[in-house]
Parts: C-alpha cells; structure tokens; sequence
DNA sequence: AAAAAAT
C-alpha cells in the first residue's frame, strides 16, 4: 500500500480522502508549500499562478485545525474566509463544504454570507453558530452589527484574493473587521499577484509569515510552463463585435468569456451578440443577485455561449472548460489581465487568450506586456485588417529595417517612450 | 463613464 502524497504533507486521512475523490492525485506546487507551513500554524503569504489550486491549499489545511475541536466544545466561529466578490464566496463555500465530506466533527458548520440577497435566512442559518464563515466584508459587518455572529474566537482568517481585498475600496471595511478579531490568531494570504504597494499593507497583518512563491521564478523565468496561450489582434475599433463574432464561428468556441471595461459596454456588446444569433448576457455589479446567478449557472450549463463581463469576473470564478477569453477592452492594469486571462487554462488544461488591441489601445497594451515581462505578437485576421495605423505595425515595415527579432533593443524603447512623450498634450 | 462591496 502506497501512502498517499497528500497524507504526506501530514494532512488527515479525512482530507486526504475526500481530496481523493474530488480527483486531486498530486498536491499542485502551492499546496505542496503551503499545506505543511499551515499546519505548523505558521502565517503565510502566498502567490501562486492561477488555476493552480490555491484554494484546496488553504482549505485543506484550515480544515484539519477545525477538525482538532476537543470533543464537546460549543460551537464557535473558528475560520473566516473573506473574499471581493459574491459568486466567488459561493465557489469558496462549495470547495470547502466538498472538502469537509468526511470530517467527524459532527456537522461542521458553514456558512456563505454575501449581499445582494436578504439578510434573514443568513441570520437564521447562523443561529446556534458556525465553524468557518465564508463573506464578503460588506455583508459581513452587517451581521455583526446585528449580532448574528461575532469574530472573538477567530483562530484563523484567510483572505483570498488578498491583493484584492486589501487595496483602497475594500480597505475601510477590512479594517472594521481585523479590529475584531483576537490579535492571536493565524493569518493567510493568497493571491496569483502581490503587487508591491499592497504587500507593504499585507506586513501589518502577518506576523513572521513564510512567503511563498510559486508563479515565478527569482531569473523571473515562470515556474511552470505557461498554460495559457496568448494573443493580440489588431482591429478598428469599431469592428471588434464582428470580428469576435467571426472569430467565435470560425474557432467554434464553444464557451467564451469576454471582458469590456464598463457595465454599459457589457449590455452593448452583448446585446450585437444577442441580434446576430448567439446566445449571449451581459454579467456585472449592476445587475440583481438572480440575474448574476443566473448567468454564470447558465454559462456553465452551456444555456449561454457568451458572456460578457466587467472586471466583476476577472478574478477566482473557476468555470469549467472555457477554452477561451477574450479582451474585447483591454483592462486597466497588467495585475486586472493576469486575473483576467487566468479564467482560462485552469487545473491542468490549456487555454487561449484573445486580446483586441486598436490604434488608440496599442501603447496601453504595450505597458501590459512590459509589466508582465512577457511579449505578445500581434496578428491580424484576413477581412478585418485594421485601417487606422498602429504603432506596432510600423516594426514590421520597418524602412531602417532595425528590428528582426521580438526583442526590442534598449534604443528602440528609448524612441517608443519619446514617441510617447511627444503625444503627450 | 472603472468595477466591486451593505442598504
């Protein structure tokens, strides 16, 4: 009899069966480093590419220490999950309740709060208390305020998307909260992205925490080869709906998800898709919480083919098989487009990332790829060649014929920047 | 006109 390689780590034979039966036959890199660390009780701050299990890799362990309750003990507001978004503590509450198949603790209690829906049943289902509380901080202090739950007996929080949550619009509210919790208590970061600003914030949470990287390499080299497979296409801006909608014929995307950089846009774009045949929602912060529900059960059914998002999307939601995403804006950072073309190319599988990129857009797209450290070529797609000129054109019919290979040489940055400068108004 | 998150 082999010993299982997540027993190895020194997770219980409870976790490692029901790991088991939700197919995890070897621990990801992330659960590898961060399972043990957890389990010693250390904190820990975490980056790890998306789509490569981050989140087994903080429940796993989170269950284990819930599962040390002594016998008899009241029940008591042990773990707290934080995430940004609605659908994404959905997600987390489904992995961790999966997870907690088979743990003896007698029903161990979970509970997901979120806004959008009515508070009442979430403070009935809180009544008689819970294990772990997964929320989003909003509807969170809304419940404290009304004495549903409070967070005395925290032992261990977790904020997933930690990046997220701790930059500016959630930063009040994570505020209110970490001054309720015990000041001892174990602290948990994840992310695929740190951005530098935030991890300065992060140090004032954790306490001797064990870093851990997985996405990349110190050389910067990835860690593990890049599953998702990029692409830019240059098109006028005012052709991208028909050219996507050709793209999606002549690819046969089955299932695509396309971000545009406003609610309005979503509405627009998915309306052109709607008239043309395809079975296309808009999917944003705007909408009712049934409306939101309902498109992501239906894009994951396979009812809808598109869907187009804000950035409300880009980060954590795990939809099976979508082969492909599409920026049909690009996004305003290069952190929003890591998350973004990260819903594709998940636990194992590859993926295509499409991005739309114009005259006026090409500068912007050019910062991305110089903040991500990664080139992307540009391609055009017969019939919809772009007839505004775009600066990256221009290389290729270069008349000093100075370029031949992608990289640019420091000289070439140096006038690119300057072009930029003189643009300038 | 950036999005999200409590009501």
């Amino acid at each position: 009899m082999t010993t299982s390689p997540f027993a190895a780590l020194g997770l219980s034979p409870a976790l490692v069966r029901a790991a088991g039966e939700r197919g995890y036959a070897e621990p990801t890199a992330i659960q590898a480093a961060a399972i043990p660390a957890l389990l010693e009780g250390r904190d820990v701050i975490a980056s790890a590419q998306t789509g490569s299990g981050k989140t087994a890799a903080f429940v796993l362990p989170m269950l284990q220490q819930l599962e040390s309750a002594p016998r008899g003990a009241p029940r008591r507001l042990r773990a707290l999950v934080l995430v940004p978004t609605r659908e994404l503590a959905a997600q987390v509450a489904e992995s961790i309740d999966g997870l907690a198949e088979h743990i003896a603790v007698p029903a161990l209690k979970l509970a997901c709060v979120f806004g959008g829906v009515s508070i009442n049943p979430q403070m009935m289902g809180l009544r008689g208390g819970a294990d772990v509380v997964v929320a989003t901080p909003g509807r969170l202090l809304d419940l404290i305020t009304h004495n549903a739950l409070g967070l005395a007996w925290v032992e261990m929080l977790v904020l997933d998307e930690a990046d997220r949550l701790l930059d500016a619009g959630f930063a009040d509210e994570l505020a209110r909260i970490v001054a309720l919790l015990p000041r001892r208590r174990q602290n948990l970061l994840f992310s695929a992205t740190f951005p530098p600003a935030v991890q300065a914030l992060a140090q004032r949470l954790l306490r001797d925490p064990v870093r851990i990287e997985v996405a990349s390499q110190p050389g910067g080299a990835p860690a593990s080869a890049p599953a998702v497979t990029q692409h830019a296409v240059e098109v006028d801006a005012a052709r991208r709906t028909a050219l996507l909608r050709h793209l999606i014929q002549k690819g046969q995307w089955t299932r695509v998800l396309v971000f545009v950089a406003t609610r309005y846009a979503t509405e627009h774009v998915a309306d052109k898709l709607c008239r043309t045949g395809l079975a296309a929602a808009a999917f944003h912060g705007d909408l009712s919480q049934g409306a939101r529900t309902q498109a992501l059960a239906d894009f994951k059914a396979g009812r809808l083919q598109v869907v187009v998002a804000t950035d409300m999307a880009a980060r954590g939601l795990h939809i099976e098989q979508l082969p492909v995403v599409v920026n049909y804006d690009l996004p305003r950072s290069a952190v929003d487009y890591v998350h973004r073309i990260g819903r594709t190319a998940r636990a194992g599988e590859s993926g295509l990332a499409v991005s739309f990129v114009s005259a006026d857009t090409e500068a912007h797209f050019r910062l991305i790829e110089k903040r991500q450290g990664q080139r992307v070529e540009r391609e055009r797609i017969a019939g919809f060649e772009p007839t505004e000129p775009t600066e990256a054109a221009a290389p290729v019919a270069d008349p000093a014929g100075g370029i031949k290979g992608k990289r640019k040489s420091k000289k070439d940055k140096l006038r690119e920047s300057a072009a930029r400068a003189i643009q300038q108004p």
